[in-house]
DNA sequence: TTATATTTGCCATTATTTGTCAAGTCATAA
DNA sequence: TTATGACTTGACAAATAATGGCAAATATAA
């Protein structure tokens, strides 16, 4: 899964922007773009909210994406993935509730 | 969250075994399984097994606890940590359903 | 072909995780 | 009190993984 890297691919292309004008702004190699956009690397938060910026995405959406992929990536391939995550979730719903 | 080291340790209690027996079994030092039990460290895939077979545990449910530990870890104190495993969740079922 | 854009593989650097040890705390017994 | 046993803690080196950057490879279009 790489939402978040297929989103900003999809920005960029939309705007008929270079990966290396792109990699530029974010000060990073093209080949890291690259590698981002295409989900072999994931992108530092600080590039994240940069990105947010450039493509004036929302911001709780991208975020969203980005920490869902590295999610994924630690339950991919388990058998056991769909009820990690929902003991990942109702403990994340705990957690809102007492810290209020 | 450390939902598979307290199973272990409420496990081990439960047997009045010491920690250092229990670390003897699985062949690594005491202070080692103390941070496991502590959720200071994540034990290794081997380990869970190993566990599983010491204290007769249902393998899914230990799974699920060791995997939800270490997803809980990435979407800690994220304002967006519901929105991501939900994304996460969607796309496990949709995988699911794709690879029958 | 040439030029430009992107991807790929490699490797050095950096960061993170792990294993081990020794010293520390804590509770209990002598 | 001192001693002992169980566990925890902190520090460190070693192992492992992630990252950045470069150059070569590939792709796409003129």
């Amino acid at each position: 899964m790489n939402k978040f890297g297929d989103l900003i691919r999809a920005k960029r292309e939309e705007q008929e922007m270079l990966l290396r004008h792109l990699s530029a702004e974010l000060d990073i190699d093209t080949a890291q773009m690259s590698k981002i956009e295409r989900g072999e690397r994931t992108a530092k938060r600080e590039h994240v909210q940069q990105l947010v910026t450039i493509f004036k995405l929302n911001k709780a959406e991208a975020m969203s994406l980005w920490l869902a992929d590295q999610v994924y990536a630690v339950v991919a391939n388990e058998d056991e993935a769909l009820k990690a995550l929902i003991v990942a979730e109702k403990e994340v719903k705990y957690q809102k509730k007492v810290s209020k």
